[in-house]
DNA sequence: CTCACATACTCAACTTGTTGACTAGGTCGA
DNA sequence: TCGACCTAGTCAACAAGTTGAGTATGTGAG
């Protein structure tokens, strides 16, 4: 049931179409939660129906029309419900780590090239999220900013989503290391 | 399908019954993929139909009977070209961050006990992970035992699982710091 | 003038993952 | 000897996530 609570907690910067939520996911819950647009409007109808959003449309001249949803008084009761937990731990679950697992038995080169591939990404997405930072902060220090700011819990959430990536680069370049050199070791042994 | 892959990973060790591939999973996979155990018996009778992996049955005494399945040759391929790419990449997804994200519109004392109690978890969880390092490694310094060892891939992806862990302390930490200060001045600004 | 791309969705089918209950004997401690 | 936990699973139902196609219009680049 996560998919709804992080659908209402993006609804709390206000109402917003089913459209822009996809992107706006992209852009900032995506660090913690992804979903394909269809997931969305899927859940969306269902919040819909369960009373937790409220939708108006909106006639458009040269677009379709839209519909904007917003929080009802229930939905920001049961978001609120929602933070007081419990709330499970996760792992990470990545095809690639499982990939890493069988590379000594696999496509080596294979793996090496995924990690490769994986490592530009990740760094493009720390590329990014500083700059997401950049634009919250506006200027001011961290420490300015958490002292006034009306919410921390989008920048804090940055920050998980932001290390996280920093240590995808890390964790890459350090296999890259390991298997690079057991590779030329394995080609060229003694 | 990466859960299939996973479970053929797992399986490169040798044999193994579906409960201890469970328990083997909590052991070590579940550094970066996790699974219930009614999903492994469904996963290991269609692989077994899939003829990926070849099934025994082992007549125990005073023990229920098991089954012990093991790579087929076409499991060994299937792996290989999994191992190939590409493979997607991953975000977190974690419902305590969606809390965070709502923390400040929501119950920010439930969600402080929950980072409290996220942060014991993760601890927890990296203490664990370092005595599987250490059994691992077995006495010889990590150089010696990358140059060695047979595998590394179970060494690489128990270091990401590591880093994942002191990583979501750190968060934990830092968020916590964050939000006990800004309650303090909510509850006596100025 | 065409082609790709953006807006703003809908529908259907499928695969994965989760939850809870059930079977049935064995072991171990209080 | 009672209750809890271990072994080694099965079955059913549901919730969540993925994939691919289809609809209809508008804008901008070459």
């Amino acid at each position: 049931m996560s998919l709804r609570n992080a659908v209402m907690a993006a609804l709390l910067d206000g109402e917003s179409s089913g459209y822009d939520l996809a992107k706006a996911f992209d852009a900032s819950v995506a660090n913690f939660w992804i979903c394909t647009p269809q997931q969305l409007y899927r859940e969306l109808d269902r919040m819909e129906a369960d009373g937790l959003i409220s939708a108006r449309t909106v006639e458009q001249e040269r677009r379709p029309n839209k519909r904007l949803f917003s929080l009802t008084e229930r939905g920001r009761e049961e978001l609120t419900g929602f933070t007081s937990g419990p709330h499970k731990p996760t792992a990470i679950r990545d095809e690639l780590l499982v990939a890493v697992l069988a590379a000594d038995r696999g496509d080596v080169e294979g793996v090496l090239a995924s990690i490769r591939e994986r490592k530009q990404w990740a760094e493009a997405k720390v590329a990014r999220y500083e700059r997401l930072r950049a634009k919250l902060l506006d200027g001011r220090s961290e420490e300015d900013f958490l002292a006034t700011a009306e919410r921390v819990g989008p920048y804090l959430t940055l920050l998980r989503g932001l290390s996280f990536e920093r240590d995808n680069v890390r964790w890459c370049a350090r296999s890259l290391t390991v298997l690079e050199r057991r590779g030329a070791r394995l080609d060229a042994p003694g």
